[in-house]
Order: C-alpha cells, then sequence, then structure tokens
DNA sequence: CAGAATCCTGTGCGATACTG
DNA sequence: CAGTATCGCACAGGATTCTG
C-alpha cells in the first residue's frame, strides 16, 4: 500500500488548520469527555466525575466550561435543592462522532 | 436525527484509552506535522518549517523527536555536506488518515 | 542545512479548602 | 450536589545563540 500524496480532502491545509482543532479537543480530559458525552448521552457533573478516572472537580468544571465556551457541550441547570447539573453534547459535538469512531478503530488496529 | 446511547465501537471507554490518544497527537504542532507528511509525503525539515506558520527550529525538532519516539514518523539521515534529513509518515501515521478526514469534513461543515 | 544547548516564561494542571 | 477560590509547580512552549 502506497502513499499517494495528493489526495484530498485535507491537502489544502489552509483549509483545516489543525491548531485550531487542537485548542477545541486539546487539554487532558476533553477527549474523555467529549466521548462520553456524545456516545453515552447526558450526564451530572459527578456521574462524568466518577467515570473519568483521575480528574479533579475543579479540572472538571474548567474543561467542562471551555467546551461549553466552545459549543460542544450544553449545560442545562435545574434551581432544585440539591442542584442538578446536566452536561449534554451538542450537535457540533455529535458531529464529531466519525471522528472518534476513525480514532477507535485506529487504535484497536495499533495493539494487534 | 436523534443520538443513541448504546451505539459500539467507544461505548466502552476502557477500550478507548482517550488520554493515550491525547498524548500521541496533542502538542500544538503535532497534528499539523502529520497531516502535512500523511497527506503530502516526506519532507525535509526547512520544508516542514516553511509549511507551518510561526513555528521555530528548537520547537520543531522537539515534536519531531517525540513523533519519533512513538513511531508516528520516520527520520532518515543521508551522511551529506550539506545535511539532509527527510521525515516521513510511518504505517502507523498513515491509519490515522481517515481521523483526519473526519476532523476534515467535521471542520469544513462548521463552517457552513 | 539541520540541528544542539541555554535560558526564560506562561499556563495547564493539580491539591486543598470553602460554599449555596 | 455542584460547584468556586487559592495557591503552587512542573512542563510545554519559545527566544536566542552556537555548531558540524
Amino acid at each position: 500500500m502506497t502513499l499517494k500524496p495528493n489526495i484530498e480532502p485535507s491537502t489544502d491545509t489552509s483549509l483545516c488548520p489543525m491548531p485550531e482543532i487542537a485548542k477545541l479537543i486539546g487539554g487532558k480530559w476533553k477527549l474523555i469527555v467529549l466521548q462520553i458525552l456524545i456516545f453515552h448521552g447526558m450526564h451530572r457533573f459527578n456521574e462524568l466525575r466518577r467515570k473519568i478516572d483521575g480528574v479533579t472537580q475543579a479540572m472538571l468544571t474548567k474543561q467542562l466550561r471551555a467546551l461549553e465556551q466552545d459549543g460542544l457541550i450544553s449545560r442545562k441547570i435545574y434551581p432544585e435543592v440539591p442542584p442538578r447539573v446536566e452536561y449534554s453534547a451538542t450537535q457540533k459535538a455529535i458531529d464529531l462522532r466519525e471522528m472518534f469512531e476513525a480514532m477507535h478503530r485506529w487504535w484497536l488496529n495499533q495493539q494487534g
């Protein structure tokens, strides 16, 4: 199998600014947060926290705020006692599904 | 179109450790370096440098070493004067093509 | 041309404690 | 339960200079 140098769609670097994408999904916890919300649906704060091994509240909060800022997740607050906050993937994030699936296939392939 | 919560293949988080992947392709210049080498074939050091806006020699060198360490690129040295070093994507990196294409489609979709 | 060697800095990340 | 508020450090990132 040979590498054909001039294959679209990523041939034109200027059209696909990887640094921008890296900013969106960079950060130690963003990929895992997105993966969970995209493939497993809505989660409450502590549900996320429990599923993500090693993350602290402070860090999780920061990354969630950043993702919200970038329009990748939505945050729904219920004015109750005790408080309830639900996080979901936005359509923009859900559209990343293909990318995650490609990542996943690649990863499995590397192991074998 | 609705989000179906229980769709493979990324359902089992433990099988797809995003933090590991983030380590491989994280870093400010790695994605762009990989994209260039994967889709545009072999490059010499200064060719890469010219194509990547804003990167310094030191940073490019570091990221290239890290990528080499992770088996994503190969480095071929020609014992000549002046020295020549060629960087190429390994098969492992070339297999990331699908992921890059998914990223690219997603990015274009966001703009429109 | 393709780097190595230094030195410096911002901030990503984290531990801890406190709150409505 | 779901956060804020502080503090601190390591390290990624960068500017600059030197070299075979």
